[in-house]
DNA sequence: CCAATAATAGAAATCATTATCATTTTCTGC
DNA sequence: GCAGAAAATGATAATGATTTCTATTATTGG
């Protein structure tokens, strides 16, 4: 099934390129929608996926029962707010020897591993001690 | 609201008590019906939930879409096979200093983190050898 | 331009989890 | 032990995120 062209595959990309905040699917919907309003929502989750599978967007889990989307495809941290449930990048170095350091008395292979950071946001914070 | 005995509840803790497989609810629902045949998934959910919120069982999200449950709530590292969805604990040491690490440059305040290895297991290891 | 093949919109289906509600259990004080 | 209040249950409906289905539309290589 080679991939062609599609005009609702280009401005979910375009809607992604550059963002910071993890959107959810729907929310990429609701935002690729002002160009297409008719875009179905089933053409983005499948869109989504298919980025992802061909490595040019992250899907991150991070416990919050929905998936997010991340542009940017580099060893990255995330941050997940327990206040307003955002997430944000961590400008953290990888950390080191972690798969390596699992392997030990391990009877299998480990070739990855995902981390993810929770507590309060910056806006948070500053909302509440006000 | 002042939490009553059940034996349902009980029947539930004495399932997860000892295990190292981290069931899901449906795991857990099929294997409590052999004492209550017409205990309900509803009434799972609801103590695995209660189970959780009173710290004596800890909520594990691993990313497939399912939840699983864990007896064991002290700190500790899990291992999820890319072939057969396995979870398992791993041996390793806390990993030093990751929330301090993290702090770092960052605004708001972090208290809490978890970490997932991936990786195929020892059973599919072999069997892919074989 | 045309046929083939992939992608779409819209809707229905699925799957895990939660909520609802009438009935049953548990518990507390007599 | 017993009554009554409160919590827990079982059965089922509802929800919400995601996937699948299908007839129609768009893309593409020749």
């Amino acid at each position: 099934m080679a991939i062609k062209y599609s005009r609702q595959r280009e401005a979910i990309k375009e809607f992604l390129s550059g963002r910071k905040d993890h959107p959810t699917a729907d929310t990429v919907y609701i935002g690729v929608r002002r160009e297409f309003p008719n875009i179905s929502l089933g053409t983005v989750y499948r869109n989504l996926t298919l980025l992802a599978q061909m490595g040019e967007i992250a899907r991150i889990n991070v416990g919050d029962g929905v998936e997010h989307f991340d542009p940017d495809t580099s060893l990255h941290y995330h941050f997940v707010c327990r206040d307003c449930g955002c997430v944000q990048d961590l400008g953290i170095e990888n950390i080191v020897n972690i798969n390596e350091m699992a392997t030990e008395d391990f009877d299998g292979d480990i070739n990855g591993s995902v981390t993810y950071f929770y507590g309060v946001c910056g806006k948070c914070k500053r909302r509440r001690d006000s």
